[in-house]
RNA sequence: GGGGUAGUAGCUCAGUUUGGUUAGAGCGCCGGCCUGUCACGCCGGAGGCCGCGAGUUCGAGUCUCGUCUAUCCCGCCA
């Protein structure tokens, strides 16, 4: 019997037809007299009535009928009384009377309810390592459908824009600068490895080389980091490259692919050009340099104010090129003991000395470790640039520029999170704030390694007007870098890219001081290559997981990603990683320094 | 590597504050009844290494220490 119809497409006009339908059982309903089966599959739900009057061989089976069991069922499509109908199902004007049935395969009991609701509060582990019956439950497979739309719509409009998709190697070489990698021994090769592709970035800039112009790809990117609820070890990235532009160019083309998936999947028209921010007004504002914008809580700069206090913590700050950053959080003076400390805490822990703070309560005058030390200028000052009123708490950081901004910028959030909680603060989820962060500093000195190290990747162009500062001085040059931010997320990012043999030799040596053997060792092809006409280029990089877990209104990307991993990088479904024999680590000239197998 | 949260029946949880009789509920499961349900209803039943291991105690689901797993966060993510 091949199936005439899925489970959600029977509406009144297939009412007098005969239908027959394959699907998993999702419910049983036995009267005794009468008995209903809703039959899913992948497109909907059917209600099947069973009527052991009708014929003793369907009597005969019908306790066979239990949920998880896969059926084909033929049946005439039959109209439902008035008050028989079901609003709820989108078939739920018709029912299909079953005239015969075989069970293809029974289902023993699941080991967790296969429905949205209730499978929503089963333990994530145990739907991983049933992956194969969560993602049964139609809102999971409503989210693969969803990602492949995602996917097709992406393909499309770079097909359209003139983009190819080239496939490139994963098998790539360890760039140890990079994120931590995912080693591969080479078998043919003995003592050698590969590493998996943590990005196809190198690939991608030979392609311009090769004259591609325009290329694309969903790429598989691997980074051995630990996990958090937007990172997986393997993931998935809308990777392009393009030649002969500018930035304009790129934001352009990002945008209509934005403004197509939000259109595509959610119906949201959204309003081009996005905003830009510059990586200082960011973190001056924010405190980050991916900020979500959706509530306010600024950080403001008190430099001003604070020159030349009594208060020597701020004073001596300023006077060695640091900066005192306050913000306000509006209503949280109520903040709890416990609260403060976890703050507190976390700021330290982010390098701050402590975290002073001002609490405004009510029907109190203010609250303060650091007060006392403030002038009657300063104190009044300080109430009109933070606005402070009855019922506020204001937070103060001392320190570097940087340091000073991200971690009122952390505070920002928490102290949201706090608000959100009390109910004092909302954020519309109608809202779809999308905008690029650009001029971001090309590098950044690295106190561990004592030296400069890239900020994006060492293949970023300076700005033009930047570029005298590589020799100048080399902090202050800013980047032809981009990325585009989403309600508090990073999306992507990318760069126009050095196409000259002789700047990105520079910044290796000069900037990086890399050792030359490194550069050669690691790069030498890619400078060689620029020496070959290679154009002027530049790409982008987007987090596909991340895309499609914002249009699945999801709080993890595990959910939108099929066999996602966990925390500690294994599939609990499969089991991997797991052990391998003694021989396989031998043929790849391997040994293992783990003498007792670690029990799972 | 560090900090927080959680782990009790197949699932979701209560019980832990203040140690004390036989560890409960809802759903699911099994059996019976029921001809219009769609969270069907009614009757009956089975089901527990209270994550694991030590310790304190006359006595531990409950207190202490350790450990495992998941998750959130910090570090990390060119």
């Amino acid at each position: 019997m091949k199936r005439t119809h899925h489970c959600g497409e029977l509406r009144r006009s297939d009412i007098g037809s005969t239908a027959i339908l394959n699907g998993w059982i999702d419910s049983v309903r036995d009267h005794g007299g009468v008995l209903f089966v809703d039959l899913r599959d992948r497109e909907g739900v059917t209600q099947v009535v069973f009527n052991p009057h009708r014929s003793d061989a369907i009597s005969q089976t019908l306790h066979q009928l239990k949920p998880e069991s896969v059926i084909v069922v033929k049946g005439s499509v039959t109209e439902r009384e008035n008050d028989a109908i079901n609003p709820r199902l989108a078939t739920g004007e018709v029912e299909v009377h079953a005239e015969s049935w075989t069970m293809l395969n029974t289902s023993q009991t699941p080991p967790f309810p296969i429905e949205d609701l209730k499978g929503d509060r089963v333990n994530e582990d145990l739907r991983l390592t049933y992956r194969y019956l969560d993602l049964r439950r139609p809102k999971n497979l409503a989210v693969l459908k969803r990602r492949h739309r995602a996917c097709k719509i992406i393909r499309d409009y770079m097909d359209e824009e003139g983009f190819i998709e080239v496939e490139t190697p994963m098998l790539f070489k360890s760039t140890p600068e990079g994120a931590r990698e995912y080693l591969v021994p080479s078998r043919v090769n003995p003592g050698e490895f590969y590493a998996l592709a943590q990005s196809p970035q190198q690939f991608k800039q030979m392609l311009m080389v090769a004259g591609v112009e325009r290329y694309f790809q969903l790429a598989r990117c691997f980074r051995d980091e630990d996990g958090r609820a937007d990172r997986q070890p393997e993931f998935t990235q809308v990777d392009l490259e393009m030649s002969f532009i500018d930035r304009e160019d790129m934001y352009a083309l990002i945008e209509g692919m934005m403004q197509r998936l939000w259109k595509g999947l959610l119906d949201v028209d959204l309003d081009l050009p996005f905003e830009r921010l510059s990586y200082e007004d960011a973190m001056n504002n924010y405190g980050s340099d991916r900020p979500d914008r959706r509530f306010g809580l600024k950080l403001a700069d008190l430099n001003d104010i604070f020159k030349g206090s009594h208060f020597n913590v701020f004073n001596r700050v300023i006077e060695s090129g640091g900066h005192v950053k306050a913000i306000n959080a509006k209503g949280l003076s109520d903040i709890t003991e416990g609260e403060l400390k976890y703050l507190t805490d976390m700021a330290t822990a982010m390098g701050a000395k402590g975290l002073a703070f001002i609490r405004a309560r009510k029907n109190g005058p203010w609250k303060s470790p650091i007060l006392k030390f403030f002038s009657d200028a300063e104190i009044a000052a300080l109430r009109e640039r933070m606005e402070i009123e009855e019922g506020d708490l204001v937070f103060f950081m001392a320190a570097g520029w940087e340091r000073a901004c991200s971690i009122l910028g952390k505070v920002r959030l928490e102290a949201a999170e706090l608000l959100r909680k009390r109910g004092k603060l909302a954020i519309d989820p109608s809202v779809w704030d999308f905008f690029w962060v650009i001029e971001f500093p090309l590098m950044v000195f690295d106190d561990e390694a004592d030296r400069f190290v890239s900020a994006h990747h060492p293949f970023t162009a300076p700005l033009v007007e930047d570029r005298h500062l590589l020799d100048e001085d080399p902090k202050l040059a800013r980047g032809q870098h981009y990325d585009l931010v989403l309600n508090g997320m990073e999306l992507g990012g990318g760069s126009i890219r050095i196409h000259q043999p002789d700047l990105q030799q520079k910044v290796f040596e000069e900037v990086l001081q890399l050792p030359k053997e490194v550069i050669e060792d690691r790069f030498g092809y890619m400078v060689n290559a620029f020496r070959y006409g290679a154009p002027p280029h530049g790409g982008i990089a987007l987090g596909l997981d991340r895309i499609v877990g914002l249009l699945c209104g999801t709080g993890s990307i595990r959910d939108v990603i099929a066999f996602p991993k966990t925390q500690r990088g294994q599939c609990l479904m499969s089991s991997s990683p797991g052990p391998v024999t003694e021989k396989q680590l031998r043929d790849l000239h391997i040994r293992s320094r783990v003498v007792e197998k670690p029990r799972r």
